[in-house]
DNA sequence: TCTCCTGGCACTTTTGAATGGA
DNA sequence: ATCCATTCAAAAGTGCCAGGAG
């Protein structure tokens, strides 16, 4: 379901941008934001949603107490590989709003020997898993938290024996995603009452996918964001204002099998679904058939030193998506809840570079010191990292951010140019996009709704989409009826085992960059 | 020849339906 | 009739490995 087939009224589809009058280097002027508006997008913002919910009245999909601004995320995504970021326009949630990453300690052990994902076509979902904790939200206001991977860097990747050294220029972006917790929207208190894991995003190399994983090119390196958004459903038509959060730990190299050793060997200690590869000696099929006739013997003692997540009585009304056991069968101790926010970078004197970062060209081999580790402004980075080495080169200067928050700013009319304030740079003078910014992946924009449930009938190209639930009325067969959240039942990712709604990041980028999309 | 990817495999945990007792 | 705990099978999540593609 691209946009083409959601948004007929609209027209044939377009491109995230030009597809092929990328600049040269990246727009640093204050008109950075109207590049992105796209003319053929000319309807009014009233009727943006109209194609999916005709009947909704369009004064329920707005916040009461939120500016009529147009919002976006940070819209790394959607820029190219390692290209600055410029700010969303949103206004930004309160400075007291805050994101720590859970199993902060864990991601360390993995970011000090260079975490590897596994991609598959079908799907692999994360280890370490992400998992945070927020506070500061307002209780009983509503919230959607949404999670996306962006590229750090312009380089693909090798593995040289004991380290990986950039090899060549990255792949052509892919279509973007963004996952959305599938708690989502839920109030501040639910948001803040448990740890909110995102586990079940999944990753996946297969650029025809249409499951709604996030797709990643393998031997490349990214970046996991999380964006908290306060709006009142993952549809509404304005924000109240967002946040965007990165933790440097865990940056992560994309792999369709493990090259260091030393990652399997973590991953196989710390993964409760890899505990059949524990036993030093069993991991070949000869030793397997030894081990399965033991099998009765060790696994109560198995069972006893692990601690299901137990997770039958969802405390909001979604599935337990964020009321995991913290433990969640890690082996490893939890972390200390410290705290991995790191608050904006401070206003920036020197405009933004425009010249993409280069990967280091010096390979960090796992022998090095921590020194040596990532090279991330001070006044960001924690001593986290242990008296291990980096497998792999250090991140570029200051370019994984750490908190993008919005910047309070008076409402503005759509359609006019919001200059940006110099406070809002994110990226050190040293980031700098490359002229050789991949390209486009087919130009195309991938926007999807994803759930196992969503049973929009058959046909998307309808500017009606209609999810008929089973023995609906005739309201309801519409996707929702008028005066309460089942309206979105069908759309809503917590009625039922689904993977979440998943959106591409460029889409929502335009969708709220675009002229009041909410 | 080398690097990277794929699919099948064995093993594991998770999930949800079925069942029975209070 | 309802609630709760237990059981069990299916589904899903792991890394390993042989083989294939480029």
């Amino acid at each position: 379901m691209y946009h083409s087939d959601l948004f007929q009224q609209y027209g044939p589809t377009y491109a995230v941008r030009p597809p092929h009058s990328l600049p040269p280097t990246y727009p640093t002027t204050s008109a950075h934001h109207d590049a992105y508006r796209y003319p053929e997008f000319e309807v009014p913002a009233s009727q943006r949603y109209d194609g999916l919910f005709p009947t909704l009245d369009p004064s329920q999909r707005i916040l009461g107490a939120a500016p009529l601004t147009p919002l976006s995320l940070p819209p790394g995504p959607a820029l190219g590989f390692g290209q600055p970021q410029p700010p969303c326009d949103a206004p930004r949630l309160p400075g007291n709003v805050k994101m720590i990453l859970e199993n902060r300690e864990l991601w360390k052990q993995f970011h000090a020997i260079g975490t590897e994902m596994i991609i598959t076509k079908s799907g692999r979902r994360m280890f370490p898993q992400c998992k945070v904790s927020i506070s500061g939200l307002e209780p009983d206001g509503k919230y959607v938290l949404l999670a996306d991977i962006v590229p750090v860097d312009n380089s693909r990747y090798k593995w040289q024996e004991d380290h990986w050294e950039p090899s060549g220029r990255a792949e052509p972006r892919l279509p973007e995603r963004v996952y959305i917790h599938p708690d989502s929207p839920a109030p501040g208190s639910h948001w803040m009452k448990q740890p909110i894991s995102f586990h079940k995003i999944k990753l996946t190399n297969n650029t025809l996918d249409q499951m709604g994983h996030i797709i990643l090119h393998s031997m490349h390196r990214y970046q996991p964001r999380f964006h908290i958004v306060r709006a009142q459903d993952v549809y509404s038509r304005r924000w109240g204002g967002c946040s965007s959060f990165t933790f440097p730990e865990t940056l992560f190299l994309t792999v369709t099998a493990y090259q260091n050793e030393k990652i399997t060997q973590l991953k196989i200690q710390t993964n409760p679904f890899a505990k059949g590869f524990r036993e030093e000696g069993l991991k070949n099929k000869r030793d397997r058939s030894n081990r399965a006739k033991r099998k009765p013997a060790n696994t109560e003692q198995d069972q006893e030193s692990f601690q299901p997540a137990e997770c039958k009585r969802p405390l909001y009304s979604g599935p337990c998506d964020s009321t995991l056991d913290i433990s969640s069968g890690l082996a490893l101790p939890l972390p200390s809840p410290d705290c991995s926010f790191h608050p904006i970078t401070p206003p920036n004197p020197t405009p933004p570079s425009t010249e993409a970062t280069e990967p280091s060209t010096l390979p960090i081999t796992a022998n090095q010191d921590q020194g040596a580790s990532l090279d991330m402004n001070p006044q960001t980075t924690e001593t986290y990292l242990p008296p291990e080495r980096q497998a792999y080169p250090k991140m570029p200067s200051a370019g994984v951010g750490n908190m993008y928050t919005c910047q309070s700013e008076p409402a503005v009319s759509q359609g006019q140019v919001v200059p940006r304030p110099p406070s809002l740079q994110r990226f050190t003078p040293s980031f700098q996009a490359s002229q050789d910014t991949a390209p486009l992946y087919d130009g195309q924009v991938d926007f999807r709704l994803y759930g196992q449930e969503m049973s929009c009938t058959g046909n998307y190209g309808s500017p009606t989409c209609s999810g008929t639930p089973p023995g609906a009325d005739e309201e309801s067969s519409r996707g929702y009826s008028k005066n309460s959240d089942v309206r979105f039942q069908h759309f809503l990712p917590n009625s039922g085992p689904k993977p979440g709604l998943q959106f591409s990041g460029a889409q929502l980028q335009r969708l709220y960059t675009g002229g009041g999309w909410m």
